[in-house]
DNA sequence: ATTAATGTAAAACGTTCGTTTTACTTTTCA
DNA sequence: TGAAAAGTAAAACGAACGTTTTACATTAAT
C-alpha cells in the first residue's frame, strides 16, 4: 500500500474519532506505521495533512452525492453514516477546532462547503426542472441537519431529515 | 463581578471562538483577569471549567427556548444567533474535540442534548394539541441544521429552517 | 492588633507537543 | 556494482501544555 494512502487513511480516522488537536503525532507515527521522518517527508505539517485528509474527504463525499433526485441525497447521506459513522461533519469540527487560523484548513473547509452547496442546487434543479435557491437551501439544512443530529439520535435523524424533503419537494412539484 | 462568573464568561468566550483544546490555561488567566492560583482554587480543572461553561449556555440557550409554538422556536434561534453568532453548537463541537473520553463534558453534552430534545417534543405538542414524535425530530433535524448551517451560508440558513419546519407545521395541522 | 482567608505575580513542575536531526539500513536502478 | 534515494529507530529540539508551588500583599473578622 502506497505510503501517502496509509497516512491519509489513518489520519482521517484518528482525526474523525478523537479530534484533530487530541491527536498527537506520534500517536499517528504508530497507527500509520511509519517513522516520523517519512511522515513529514510526505505530509509537510499537521495542518498539511489535515487539509489532504479534508480534501480526500470531500472527493469520496461529493461522489457519494452523484444523484439524480433529492430523496437520492439522503438515500446517500444514509449510506454515508452506515458505512462512516456519527460523528458530525468534519469540515465544520476541524474550521472550528482551528477557530478558522490555519489557512490550509479553513480554505479546504471552504472549497468543500462551496461545492456541497452547489451540487444540492443541481440535484434540486434537475428534480424540479428548474431552479430553486430557497428549496435547496431547505435541503442544505436538512442534510446539516441530519449529519449533526445523528450524533445522539442516530439514524432516525437522518429519515426524518428525508421524510421532511420528500414533503417539501411535493408541495412545489404539483 | 464575581470571580467564578468573570472566568466562566471568559471561558466560554475563548472556548467557543479558538476551540476547547486550542485554548490555553495562560490565555484564560489572562482574559479572566486572574492568577492561575485562583482560577483553580475555583474551577478545579480545565475539564470541569468547560463542563460548568457548558451547563451554563444550557441554562441560557434552554431559557430562550421557553416558548408556545414551533416558529417560537426559530425565532428563538434567529436571536440566539444575532446575539452569540454562528460558530456551530458548542456542546457537540466539544464532545467531538474531546472524542468523548472526558466525562465531565460527554455528561454535560448528553444532559442539554436530552434537554433540548424532551423541550423540542413538548413545544410541538403544545403548537399541535398532540404528541407528534416524528415532526419533534424534523423540527430538531431543522433547528441543528439551522445551526450548523448558519456557519458557512449565515442567517439565511436559519430562516428556510424556519419556513420549511411552518410547511411541516401546516400540513399535519389541515 | 492579629489571625485566617484570599488574592496576585511568577517561577517551576513534569509531560507532551510538533518538528528536526543523527546514525544506520534497505531499496532502486543506471 | 555501486551510488543515490528513501526508509527505520530513536534521540533531541525548544516551546507550550495543564497544574502546583513559593513568596508576598491585601482584606475581613475576632
Amino acid at each position: 500500500m502506497e505510503i501517502m494512502t496509509k497516512l491519509t487513511t489513518a489520519a482521517e480516522r484518528l482525526f474523525d474519532r478523537h479530534g484533530y488537536m487530541a491527536t498527537g503525532m506520534d500517536r499517528l507515527t504508530e497507527a500509520a506505521g511509519m517513522s516520523s521522518r517519512t511522515l513529514y517527508k510526505h505530509a509537510g505539517s499537521k495542518a498539511q495533512l489535515m487539509a489532504r485528509v479534508l480534501s480526500e474527504r470531500d472527493r469520496r463525499f461529493m461522489a457519494r452525492l452523484d444523484v439524480q433526485t433529492v430523496d437520492g441525497l439522503f438515500a446517500a447521506l444514509e449510506d454515508w453514516v452506515r458505512v462512516e459513522g456519527t460523528r458530525g461533519c468534519l469540515f465544520l469540527r476541524s474550521r472550528a477546532e482551528t477557530g478558522g487560523d490555519t489557512p490550509e484548513i479553513a480554505e479546504a473547509v471552504a472549497a468543500h462547503k462551496t461545492a456541497f452547496h452547489h451540487r444540492i442546487e443541481q440535484v434540486v434543479a434537475a428534480d424540479l426542472g428548474r431552479d430553486d435557491p430557497v428549496l435547496a437551501e431547505q435541503v442544505l439544512v436538512l442534510l446539516e441537519g441530519a449529519t449533526h443530529a445523528a450524533v445522539y439520535r442516530g439514524g432516525d435523524a437522518v429519515s426524518a431529515a428525508r421524510a421532511a424533503a420528500a414533503i417539501l419537494i411535493e408541495r412545489v412539484q404539483s
